[in-house]
DNA sequence: ACCCAGGGTCATA
DNA sequence: TATGACCATGGG
């Protein structure tokens, strides 16, 4: 007998609690953040933010502006700061030309997606992190944890294609944006905290070895 | 010293 | 369409 997604879960929202996420004060912090933490640990993000705000240059109409050179600097401590500084401004570039956050709250959610599907250094995640998160729109979130811990407990085979994976959650769980949101949160938060199982094993609370959480 | 993190783009076959 | 190189810092 196998996990459902739902049981995982339930599994996961009773041993870690709500938890309300996404670090950020703003939506477009959160969009900033979305950007910076592609394959990288949250930490090196927080430090690139810290120094965007200390300069006072955590807005689009400002990042826009300012030389390669001086954002790559703030950025630096979140690692890729080229290509970051590059992707940060057309994220922002893009930002303004629709007429800024509250233009793009317009927006129906696949239109929104789509739009963000567009911009130069945003793919399937980070777009959906931004509709989530920043939006409150109702997509499931598709990371590297999820295909892992997902694909040991033998509910997907890990190599399915983004779309597919997402299309598999959302039917499943036919919720609104606030289970997607705790549910990915949830799974970070086991992938990040929990397991230090090795080889490292983002799923070990649904195993055996695993003491931290007993199983259903 | 090594491993890898809350990905995405681009070149190649 | 599918794989591989590349991007780069900081913490364990």
């Amino acid at each position: 007998m196998s996990y459902t997604i739902r049981q995982v879960y339930q599994h996961l929202l009773k041993h870690h609690g709500s938890q309300d996420w996404w670090p950020g004060d703003t939506p477009f912090e959160i969009m900033v953040g979305a950007i910076l933490t592609q394959n990288t640990a949250w930490s090196n993000v927080e430090k690139a933010i810290a120094n965007l705000k200390v300069a006072d240059c955590l807005d689009a109409a400002t990042i826009v502006a300012l030389p390669h050179d001086d954002l790559a600097e703030m950025l630096r401590p979140s690692g890729y700061f080229n290509i970051k500084t590059r992707r940060l401004q057309a994220f922002c570039e893009w930002l303004l030309a629709q007429g800024g956050e509250q233009a793009v709250a317009e927006y129906d959610t696949e239109a929104m997606r789509d739009a963000l599907l567009e911009v130069y250094g945003v793919g399937p995640e980070t777009a959906d992190d931004i509709v989530l998160y920043a939006f409150h729109r109702p997509v499931f979130v598709i990371d590297a944890y999820t295909r892992r811990i997902f694909s040991r407990l033998g509910i997907i085979s890990g190599d399915e294609g983004y779309e597919e994976l997402r299309g598999r959650f959302e039917s499943t769980l036919k919720g609104k944006a606030k289970l997607y949101n705790e549910y990915h949160a949830l799974i970070v938060m086991h992938g990040k905290d929990v397991c230090r199982v090795k080889p490292r094993c983002h799923a070990c609370v649904f195993t055996d070895k695993c003491s931290y959480i007993s199983k259903p």
